[in-house]
DNA sequence: ATGGCTAGCCCGGCTAGA
């Protein structure tokens, strides 16, 4: 298909079956081009498909009873699939969803050219030094040889998702609070960067330096209410793909209201030459 | 400092999330 602009979202939804009617509002309202989701909390069989198609998409889905769970929704078929990274290591956990569409550039109809999107759930580690905290040190690690073994800097590649980490301390609502905390600590941003020094761009922080972006308000507390959030649902692109990037937004909205996840969607637009 | 909300699982109190 022949697109001017593409839309891409992310949206950790918490619960795909909690949140179908709030997830078929945002499919209408916003008519992403790809709206990568996590933690739908379900086997393949308990996604809401019929739902889905009846709203005009498709979607690829990776699921797991009870917890994790990745999907990309889509108008368009993808080429290629792949869950999980292949890697020989025995993980059974639904992470990781990358797909490849092909997309013609305007103006150059033969050319179709291939775009590939990933729905990340990294892991949340817990505390620090934990089992679990070992597990996403080594994810991090595992989602680089992936994008080392699969994928070149030039090519047009969007790496989405929730990455449990915030980057840098303007993502965090108190840093001095949450120093050397879960999300934050030295090595959670160091194996981060190490993902993102593939050649990736942080879509959102490299429009807008200053502002804090927060996608996560944590349930309790009334957190949302003040402010209290972080930043840790992210768009990263490959420098190609960045380039066309003109507005990254969280839909804030979506945190209000009737139960909502802990998590707002972030919008990413794109125009193409 | 701790627990504070929410969801799944299978039916009440766990685990897990961030």
């Amino acid at each position: 298909m022949t697109k001017k602009s593409i839309k891409i979202a992310t949206w950790n939804v918490n619960s795909v079956g909690q949140r179908l009617d709030r997830m078929l509002a945002f499919l209408e309202r916003e008519t992403p081009d790809f709206l990568c989701l996590q933690e739908l909390k379900g086997a393949d069989e308990k996604f809401p498909m019929e739902a889905v198609i009846a709203a005009g998409y498709r979607a690829e889905i990776f699921g797991q009873k009870a917890y994790n769970g990745v999907a990309i929704l889509s108008k368009m078929n993808p080429v290629s699939v792949t869950r999980n990274f292949g890697d020989g290591v025995d993980d059974a956990a639904a992470r990781f969803l990358a797909a490849t569409y092909e997309v013609d550039l305007e103006g150059k109809p033969q050319s179709k050219i291939p775009l590939t999107i990933m729905s990340s759930y990294i892991p949340n580690g817990q505390s620090i030094g934990s089992e679990k905290y070992i597990y996403k040190l080594e994810w991090f690690q595992r989602l680089r040889k992936y994008l080392d073994t699969h994928h070149r800097p030039d090519d047009l590649v969007a790496l989405v998702g929730d990455f449990n980490v915030a980057p840098n301390d303007i993502d965090v609502y108190d840093p001095a609070a949450w120093r050397d905390h879960i999300h934050t600590s030295i090595k959670e941003r160091q194996g981060l960067r190490q993902v993102v020094n593939f050649g990736l761009v942080d879509t959102f922080r490299h429009l807008y330096p200053d502002e804090p972006g927060y996608s996560w308000w944590d349930y309790r507390q009334m957190s949302f209410l003040q402010n209290k959030g972080l930043r840790i649902d992210l768009i990263y692109a490959t420098p190609p793909l960045a380039e066309l990037c003109r507005e990254v937004r969280v839909d804030r909205n979506e945190r209000k209201g009737e139960k909502p996840s802990d998590h707002a969607p972030v919008i990413a637009s794109f125009e193409l030459p």
